[in-house]
DNA sequence: GGCGTATTTGAAAGCGCTTTGGCAAGCTTT
DNA sequence: AAAGCTTGCCAAAGCGCTTTCAAATACGCC
């Protein structure tokens, strides 16, 4: 069923039904209720590709995942933050477009969903200090998001992101409120920008309360459970051990927890664990 | 820069610029290569909008994600599933439209898709016995492929799965010629396809060596890392323990890790694991 | 009663592509 | 040399909507 084919059933003219339909206001009450109702029983949705091509508006938002960071597919915060897009896409009307590619294809996409018009823009994942996406999708004229920082930039940009700083602010404070005095930090890749906003937190409210922060109490890697169990025991094996634990995320913790069952500590008695997710 | 354009350009008409990107032979050689050729000068891209409506088709697959089957999102080799498709999309022409749903919301996508002509054929995921949504999308004449299988089904359909009677038929083979005799299935849930086809190959496979299955050397849970710690656990607490473990994904595994860990037992000289993925 | 103003509805022109049905020129065939 | 094929190109219709512009009807008021 089709625009033309409701519009004759009703009588009316496509326009009108279109109107109708859209919730245009130059509609009587009563025939807007008459082609809702009709719709419904005919069960008529309109066509998504003729909409398209009639507004200009392909209602759909692309997630480019490059494969490099393939680890962040299977990242819960990840996989949560994909669902919540979903459901705010769906109840707005827009389709989510997601297409993983390897890092040299990457900017090629976004030159191709530009150029084809399959999406009216892009949500930008696992952004790198300088990324150099942005210029691109600002020149493409594509609208983007992303999700993270890229500093620093000279585009203006928009972003969604934690409050990083906030966090491990809190987190060090509440360690340190629980007498904890030499507190881990294992944290994700120097460079990025989470990383460094979470060890400048770690670093500034140790030293706003007095004390110095230990370089040799702070680990940069992946966000895996390997890295945080290789972390976890190294730094509990070195002489003055730290006794509690700031773990930058989930998958980390879990590889702490592995370590102190290794080192027959008990998580809570022997060591403080405060985990970021 | 659209079709009109560019064959103005070209001082050709649009049927002819349209023909010759598309690849269809009654244009000259050369005229296709300068078509080609400016194409790539002027960036242009025919619009996706407008060969979706004349063509009829959209170029997307969808795949609606059931919110119940979270933790597949969060699955390695469901991201892998998802990574592959989209490689393969991509280099076919396909764009990949994902949709997370709440389950009440999954059949109402469905008929959404199928109605606005969004895409062109859909995935099912994370397929149960006797899974209705099989009947519908059918009923709706949206064409779909089942990742995986759900059996029992009065409608015949498409479905993409791994040989799991023969992979764990191999395995249990492998475990008895090592010298296991008391061999631990650490399973999914009871009731869906893979975990049963997989219990079938142990069973038959003891069996055929003429060993007799024991009941309580399985455990049936969701595929999580708790549920395969709990699992181990409990097994190597009864009387008479297994001596390996057939692991029905990864993350079991990494569950019977952590339990071997505890209990103070070493991979490999005190107990065997293989692990399905 | 007639005029101005709202209120509703419609006809038709796009949106940017594909594809059908011709048409003209160049080649064969008889 | 006439008739029939190919070959290479084009004009125009159509995909199913939205939206502009215009028209018809209804209403309020002097």
């Amino acid at each position: 069923m089709n625009l033309k084919q409701l519009s004759e059933k009703l009588g009316l003219s496509q326009t009108t039904v279109s109107r109708a339909l859209g919730g245009y206001p130059e509609v009587k009450a009563a025939t807007r209720e008459r082609v809702h109702q009709a719709a419904l029983a005919y069960n008529y949705k309109p066509s998504r590709r003729a909409t398209s091509l009639a507004t200009g508006r392909s209602m759909a938002i692309g997630h480019v995942i490059p494969l490099s960071s393939n680890h962040e597919m299977v990242n819960p915060v990840f996989a949560d933050f994909i669902a919540g897009a979903s459901e705010v896409y769906a109840t707005a009307g827009y389709d989510m477009l997601v297409s993983v590619v390897s890092d040299t294809d990457e900017l090629r996409t976004y030159r191709d969903l530009a150029g084809k018009g399959t999406v009216d823009g892009v949500i930008v994942h696992a952004p790198v200090p300088q990324d150099t996406r942005i210029k691109v999708l600002h020149d493409l004229g594509l609208p983007f998001v992303v999700h993270g920082r890229a500093e620093p930039q000279a585009i203006e940009y928009s972003y969604v992101d934690i409050n990083n700083y906030g966090a491990f602010t809190t987190a060090t404070h509440m360690l340190l409120d629980l007498g904890h005095e030499r507190i881990g930090l294992l944290n994700g890749t120097k460079g990025v920008d989470y990383a460094d906003q979470r060890e400048r937190a770690y670093c500034e409210t140790l030293a706003a309360r007095g004390f110095a922060p230990a370089p040799d109490l702070i680990t940069n890697n992946e966000m895996t459970e390997h890295a945080g169990y290789d972390g976890a025991k190294r730094l509990l094996s070195a002489a003055n051990p730290p006794t509690a634990f700031l773990a930058s995320s989930v998958v980390i913790a879990l590889g702490v927890h592995r370590a102190l069952a290794e080192l027959g500590l008990k998580l809570g008695p022997d060591i403080s664990v405060v985990c970021h997710d």
